[in-house]
DNA sequence: TCCGAAACATACCATACGGTTGGTATGTAG
DNA sequence: CTACATACCAACCGTATGGTATGTTTCGGA
């Protein structure tokens, strides 16, 4: 049973608060350069209850991942790119939503499994595979309508959904980078562009259909 | 002047070992989780070597992410996929290229700078920006084609030749994340052939004109 | 042949790091 | 009220780390 803390006993329990200062810290300064104390002092704890929830720095990083695969998949669920009727337009839809995400500070937009995947793909596999699972298992929420656009519209393609569905997220990962590299959003909006203008051009739609602009109003 | 160390007489001066040995350990392990000995090891020099040549550890990532612009440009420049005429030829040509690059582990066809900046963007700035320049630098060299070939092909197009090649290198990021988190290089491939039907179809050319094919052909 | 600087190697230091230990406050079941 | 597990805190430990101080080798030039 969770029990908040005397510090702070409105942000919940200490383990919860570790894994989403982990998720905004690492995102900041990448998994490796992030120390236990950084955490700890992210989340308002000690190293004492660090360890009695995470048996080790490790043990946080697929913690964070999974968290991270969670919470995000709760927001897509319930975001409002599911309502057209037609597969294509939610795809669509998806990559505008993805656009309007990108905005306000780096640490704030970018994917935290991503980064960490480039840290750790060859030191620590049990977080390597828990960012894959996460990456890949939003991909696939995404194939299905790729797959239901390809038949309503009754393309012939020498591609695959799921081929389609990791491209997408392959150009949103891309786009990070050449995000970070400038602390430019608009890099990485800029792919994006690119790929919605791509995925139009495989349905032989033209420029500008009446799907709905999710962007943020800022 | 350089001088080649006792232990290994035959393999260059300990600046360029050093820088060597970096570029490939970093992309396997990271820029902060590979220790400053770690390097050493993998230049065979010690300690005093090293900090004779930089001063720093994070000078090290300045002067490596340089190296790193250096000998990749040189590699670009040599390449064969200038010889074209057709400007258009010569985009494809690359895009096959950099398809063909994308073979063996990991850590041999990954982009260090690419790494480097999702790790450092927010730390270090210097390295930060030894990376971008890196990137764009790159970036730009590709850019003069696709406008040559904008403007040959009479494209009234509504992206900018600048976007397009920034939109390359974020394709080909991304793809080295996707392979990094299942340590296949298909799935970086994958995207480069999404990224080249794209192209293709920003200049209405069929998927099968006669660019030469520069896959390896292992 | 001698010298001095460049190019390393060796030994060492202060600190920061991941992790451990012992203890304490709180909740809960009987 | 007892007994115990949960959830956390404070202090500590061994080691690895980035960095330094100093010694040693190599080599071109006078």
């Amino acid at each position: 049973m969770p029990r908040p803390t005397k510090q702070s006993p409105e942000r919940g329990d200490a383990r919860t608060r570790l894994l989403e200062g982990a998720r905004d810290v690492i995102r900041r300064k990448g998994f490796a350069a992030t120390s236990v104390d950084d955490l700890c002092q992210s989340a308002g704890v000690t190293k004492g209850a660090f360890f009695y929830h995470f048996n080790t720095k490790d043990a946080l990083g697929v913690a964070v991942a999974n968290f991270w695969a969670e919470t995000t998949s709760a927001l897509f669920a319930s975001a409002p790119y599911h309502e057209p009727d037609d597969p294509l337009d939610r795809v669509l839809a998806y990559l505008d939503f993805r656009k309007g995400l990108i905005d306000g500070e780096t640490f704030e937009y970018t994917c935290l499994v991503g980064t960490m995947t480039q840290e750790v793909h060859d030191s620590a596999p049990a977080i390597r595979d828990a960012c894959a699972a996460s990456i890949f298992g939003h991909a696939a929420t995404l194939e299905t309508d790729i797959e239901a656009a390809r038949k309503q519209h009754n393309i012939d393609a020498d591609w695959t959904a799921e081929s389609l569905a990791r491209h997408t997220q392959a150009v949103l990962q891309g786009g990070f980078i050449l995000a970070k590299a400038t602390g430019d959003p608009d890099l990485a909006r800029e792919s994006v562009d690119h790929l919605i203008r791509y995925v139009r051009g495989l349905f032989g739609v033209g420029p500008n259909t009446s799907e709905t602009n999710y962007e943020k109003s800022s």
